[in-house]
DNA sequence: CATGAATGAGCCTTCATTCAT
DNA sequence: TATGAATGAAGGCTCATTCAT
């Protein structure tokens, strides 16, 4: 009357960190199950139990890691007043989240490749341009609210904020190719400097 | 240089062209030997004449990928000598590539991905970081000439280098997402403005 | 004979009769065993307190089936003198025990099926010839009486014995398929008298 | 220019027959595919050459066995013009058709269950209770011929073929339980004498 | 005694690669 | 040289069975 009791949240989510470390090892391409398996130290068939297929678990790795992002990004709540400052947090908030954690750089690539649009088929996960666009939005506005308060030049709002995140996301695949360090301190502050003097009026 | 051989060159060459076509409609990891050969109009064995393996093809078309960039880059010969004038002239030019072959675009962020590092084993793509590394000096090499020559503020050249070769990445990825038209004529100025205004005296 | 007893009588042929409801639906060689422990509302592991594997649990089925088929037989105990009408009677009695049970002619087929002899290893159900062999020898005998008392001709009683009996498992089957109409009233007196006919003096 | 020239009729037909040898011997239920492909002399992949899965490989040995049927069927042309002689060679044929194939004989009882109707999803195999009913047809065409002709008794023609129809498949079923033998030279007379008899006028 | 989470043996199927023609 | 039929290694997934609770 009274089975084996189990916290089925807490170890979906260990099988996602398992995942996620095997991602990071071998890529989203290459892994098989009985890897993942292995990392998170339970039987092959009991991933079935808690992910219906291969392709479910990589997908709720990217929605973990989507996420994780946003509770990291809503953590800080006390936004400052003065846009330029909120891009200087912003810039900040990004390099944060992936600085500690060599794990997640690795397989952000892969998840980005993995949802780029196919013309035969349905990309791997989908979605990904309208979390895109959401992102653009945010940023759009903050910028935007520069612009009405002459505290920017009058850009292209909507450009400039594709090209912060541009220059982010490019700054993110240097750093997982090796290129660039992100754990430079200065790097954000430079990055902000030279970024906000291209608008700043 | 006799027949035979420009034949085989020419073949192979088609062989390539076909996969590009395959890796833009089904990506890199999804496609199968067979969807090349019948894209190219050839028998699957044939493939094997021309390339050791699967990945041997990919990797293949990788270094075509790069040969491809840099013959286009090495086309535009006259080279201004004002430093923001080649700093305009390579973002124009980086925009130049993938405008009009939309078949470019969808490989390219495999292809990234495909050459990251990885902590078990080599990544597909050997010696990406390095070509980029190339990448990132003939940029810094411009910076400095044009810090040296007042033109620009004396900001951390390597570092603006990094930023701008990761906007042309980020942008491309961004087009690539079908988030950002690469095709708008006033892209790339709008770009070497916004750069230039934040590292220009 | 202790209370408990009676309760693990009760629930094996609870269990017993929703496997037969899900042989039904879906056939011995395609049901899973969470599919009778759905049915039957316990426990898939439970299943295994009343029966030590899948195919012991197919095999009791079996066993019951029969169980079901001699109850119901010996039901008629009054059975006639002339052998003609234990002839019309045997059949009669064969047809009722079907006609109102869809379920139970559904997987008669596949018993049958189960029980035939194979050239490598043993068939899932054992011992069906021999209950086939004692069936015909119970018709033979009802034959061979009624040959001897002149009122059949003297025919193979082996024989004609075996094909009655063909004769009822050929409709079943037909049954079984939508083909032939169990239910049609006349039909048992009709099969009497074709078969009569053939072997009546 | 020349590649490998194959018979694929011809060797579609020996992995066919190898499917029925390995049917016999395991019943279709219970064999794997490399058992046929071992059985058959080929690999494993060959199989997927000529079949598209295992359960379509199940269904052409099927359809296999029906087109045997009728082309023995068809091989006796010339049908007698009496209908007692009709049915006779009728019952003759059907015997004939499995006396010498012990492996046919094995494996159509599991083709049988496997083509009943079920409540959950549709059967393995499709289409068999219309083949049925045309064969009934058939029977009943020679019975009502008879009956016009003075030559049967008025009975229900539709009832008596499927009588003669269900008599022979549980004689076919008797057999390949070993309970009753098909090569005991007299049966197909015996069976066509009682059976006329029963309708005879 | 009842349960269902966990397990891993087992098997179908895919597809890169080979090689006879 | 070009081909595609043949191959079998490899891996995703299922499900009977076990056993801790």
């Amino acid at each position: 009357m009274s089975p084996k009791i189990v916290d089925r949240d807490k170890k979906r989510a260990e099988i996602l960190h398992a995942a996620m470390k095997v991602f990071a090892a071998q890529g989203i391409h290459n892994f098989r199950m009985i890897d993942i398996a292995v990392e998170a130290g339970v039987g092959k068939g009991t991933l079935y139990e808690y992910f219906p297929s291969k392709d479910d678990l990589i997908i709720s790795c990217f929605h973990q890691f989507f996420e994780d992002y946003q509770a990291h990004a809503e953590q800080v709540q006390t936004r400052p007043d003065d846009p330029a400052d909120k891009i200087r947090q912003f810039i900040k908030l990004s390099f944060d989240f992936f600085r500690d954690q060599k794990e997640r750089l690795d397989i952000v690539f892969d998840l980005y490749a993995a949802g780029l649009p196919r013309r035969n088929g349905r990309p791997l996960l989908d979605g990904m341009d309208d979390a895109y666009r959401g992102l653009i939005a945010e940023v759009e506005a903050m910028i935007t609210d520069g612009i009405e308060r002459k505290i920017f030049r009058p850009v292209n709002a909507r450009l400039a904020a594709s090209q912060l995140l541009a220059l982010l996301d490019g700054l993110t695949f240097q750093a997982a190719m090796g290129v660039t360090n992100l754990s430079d301190k200065s790097l954000p502050d430079e990055i902000s400097q030279t970024f906000l003097n291209g608008i700043l009026s």
